[in-house]
RNA sequence: GCACCGAUGGCGAAGUGGCUAACGCGCUGGUCUGCAAAACCAGUAUUCAUGGGUUCAAAUCCCAUUCGGUGCUCCA
């Protein structure tokens, strides 16, 4: 979570400290009669209680008929369909006590009564992953808003499984990775996270090697620019070129107007990239033409620090995550997993890095080409590249 | 088998009834540069899985087919 720049909840909540929750909200499911006990103990959901039911994964009960199915370890529900919200325990099975008999919450209780405890009866936002629209967030939505009678969630987020490589993730296949499996293999967090993040959630998201490539190009780019605007001399009023191109302020404005419009449109990461490129190229293209004024350069940056608060890619922390996971790997005893490149790529610090380079700018000053191309080959060679632009030297890790 | 969702250039991916189909990467040519790199400019889909239909107008709506994802039993 760390590697990829994810922040962490505010509230971490576990279902086994908040088993009096979930019995409060079954007895209020059973003061209604929508809770029912069977015989052995367990209780169940009565659906036929919530016509609504099946509203959020779209699926029409009409005319399947109850008990064309019922499995035959099932206790006398009512109905085929009704769901578990506590369950009698097996003999020896783990168990609370409770005013509901002994017994453990079914499935789905759980995610409703900590929902209403730390966000309340009706919640703005409620996220998941597409498997589990139904049943669970089916059932979340009947318990819930049966008994609170309000609304459980305005708006629902579902995530899409991503492809990798075009299939299914799965062991079998062999195109099942973990982030450390990524990072091993010399790919970049910030890549990893761009990549993920690039196609909006609610879309199939195919992540393919080709792809952290592009995504580690795309990163470059804007970390150029970046650091681009951040060093560079830019004039204070317009002269000499600088400030010729009169729209640039207007397009910078635009770029971050449409950033945030596409964000606040079902989260779309895809077109809120584009603004910022967009900018970008403006931004590039007019400092190459005649210089920028300060006022364009601390707009740029405003867009970017917009940019950069949801997408979290242009300060590069990449050689220290991946330092950790090699770290991780030499615990493990899972060094030979690591890419040999990668290993060389980080054999310089960046104090060596950067007297090396200082050395090259002597001998180049002293026009002593053969000097300075013979350190930026030995840089090179060690995963580092160099950039001399109008602003000054600048250099990056491959 | 049934239900829901999806299929857009070499690759990734926006766009869901009407301006030249965004943006990124890649590729080709050019500008700049001591050489590079970066950056910029130009080019790179007469066309949106396939077939039919609706409409003055479709990538966008409807139907069918093909391919892919998820669910349809338990458990979380």
């Amino acid at each position: 979570m760390e590697s990829l720049g994810i922040e962490r909840p505010e509230h971490i909540a576990r279902a086994t400290e908040h088993i009096p929750e979930m019995v409060e909200l079954i007895q209020a499911l059973a003061a209604k009669d929508i809770a029912y006990q069977t015989e052995d103990g367990s209780w169940y959901f009565r659906i036929a209680r919530f016509p609504e039911y099946g509203k959020l994964s779209k699926k029409d009960f009409e005319g399947i008929e109850d008990g064309a199915r019922v499995d035959v370890d099932e206790y006398e529900k009512d109905a085929a369909r009704d769901f578990a919200l506590w369950k009698a325990p097996k003999p020896g099975e783990h168990h609370w006590d409770t005013a509901l008999g002994a017994g453990r919450p079914g499935w789905h209780i759980e995610c409703s009564a900590m929902a209403m405890r730390y966000l309340g009866a009706d919640i703005d936002l409620h996220a998941g992953g597409e498997d589990l629209m139904f049943p669970h967030h089916e059932n979340e939505i009947a318990q819930s808003e049966c008994a609170t009678d309000k609304p459980f969630a305005r708006h629902w987020m579902h995530v899409r499984f991503l492809l990798v490589e075009g299939k299914k993730m799965s062991k079998s296949e062999g195109n099942f990775y973990t982030l450390r499996d990524l990072l091993l293999k010399g790919h970049k967090a910030s890549a990893i996270r761009f990549l993920l993040v690039s196609v909006p959630y609610r879309h199939q998201l195919n992540f393919t090697f080709d792809g952290l490539t592009e995504s580690t190009n795309a990163i470059e780019r804007l970390r150029t620019f970046y650091q681009r605007l951040k060093h560079g001399k830019w004039a204070e009023s317009a002269a000499d070129g600088a400030g010729s191109d009169a729209d640039l302020a207007g397009q910078i404005r635009a770029a971050g107007e449409k950033f945030t419009a596409a964000l606040e449109n079902d989260l779309n990461t895809a077109e809120a990239r584009a603004a910022v490129f967009d900018m970008v190229r403006a931004v590039n293209s007019a400092a190459d033409a005649g210089g920028l004024l300060k006022s364009e350069v601390d707009a740029a940056l405003g867009v970017l620090a917009l940019f950069d608060g949801v997408f979290a890619v242009l300060e590069d922390k990449d050689a220290a995550i991946t330092r950790s996971a090699l770290e991780w790997a030499e615990r493990e005893g899972r060094m030979g997993e690591a890419a040999p490149e990668l290993l060389a790529n980080l054999a310089l610090s960046d104090e060596q890095i950067e007297a090396l380079i200082e050395e090259r700018n002597m001998a180049r000053k002293q026009r002593n080409f053969a000097r300075g191309d013979a350190i930026r080959k030995e840089l090179t060679e060690k995963g580092v590249l160099i950039e001399d632009s109008k602003e000054g030297v600048r250099w990056k890790r491959k």
